[in-house]
DNA sequence: TTTGTGCTCAACCAAACGGTTGAATTTGTC
DNA sequence: GACAAATTCAACCGTTTGGTTGAGCACAAA
């Protein structure tokens, strides 16, 4: 399948999921408990759990018949850290692009910054699995 | 379509897009610029850019016949919001858990927390456009 | 060993997605 | 006005997604 970063920001593109998310992060539960507030069938959550746990957001042990869903924060790491680099580096740019503009105060600036410098992106994030 | 927070996180959802979104941290692009790294035709990158655009993650102005995209770092706040909200809530309730467990040293804890709290689940980011 | 409970697997379906090709639109230039 | 450049719109196509129903499996209890 597709890579990390990927497979972890598709599991939280759904509300229910994320929901789901939420619910977990006051503590763990059953997959019937899951479902309960939702108005479909139970497959359909046992899917969703799936896509979370390839995902890597929750994990499931087993205790008789139940199977406990257990969130793991780990993984929200790797999204906070995707998440901060590039809105510090956006914020960065413009607030040097504001002091450049303080500095020279009688220019009139067109729009653009200019052309992009090539090659910015870093690898993104290697994959696993 | 969907709500506001589902649109940004399937926005970035696609390596590609995630990609555009790196390059245009380091300043604003055209399409065409924005194009040249990758093995598809210009149309399929409108597309990518009619995703993140409705996700509110760019911005595109008009300059002759071109159209610079522009990224918009406010939108990343949601994301964050929502990220830091139940990363930190689950974070705590470890805490908490491991606190209380420390508190009562020969206690034989099995597996899980106990059931869930009723309706832990905020009313889930509101809706917009 | 039968029965019930909790959950998953399998097959199917409609809608959305990421890509394509081809035509249309908007704007600067000859 | 004709032409080229930059970009979008429209139709199409195979794959993925979120849902369904129905069968099957693992374990507990009777």
């Amino acid at each position: 399948m597709a890579d990390a970063l990927s497979r972890v920001f598709s599991a939280l593109a759904d509300p229910t999921r994320r929901d789901m998310v939420a619910r977990l992060s006051a503590g763990d539960a059953t997959v019937n408990e899951l479902a309960q507030p939702y108005d479909v069938t139970l497959q359909a959550v046992s899917k969703h759990l799936k896509v979370l746990e390839s995902a890597g957001l929750v994990s499931r042990s087993r205790e008789a018949q139940r199977r406990p869903v257990h969130l793991e924060a780990e993984v929200f790491d790797l999204m906070t850290k995707w998440l901060e680099r590039y809105h510090r580096q956006a914020e960065e740019r413009y607030r040097r692009l504001d002091d450049l503009l303080r500095s020279m105060p009688d220019t009139v600036g067109p729009i653009a910054v200019g052309p992009m410098q090539e090659e910015p992106s870093p690898p993104e994030t290697g994959e696993s699995k």
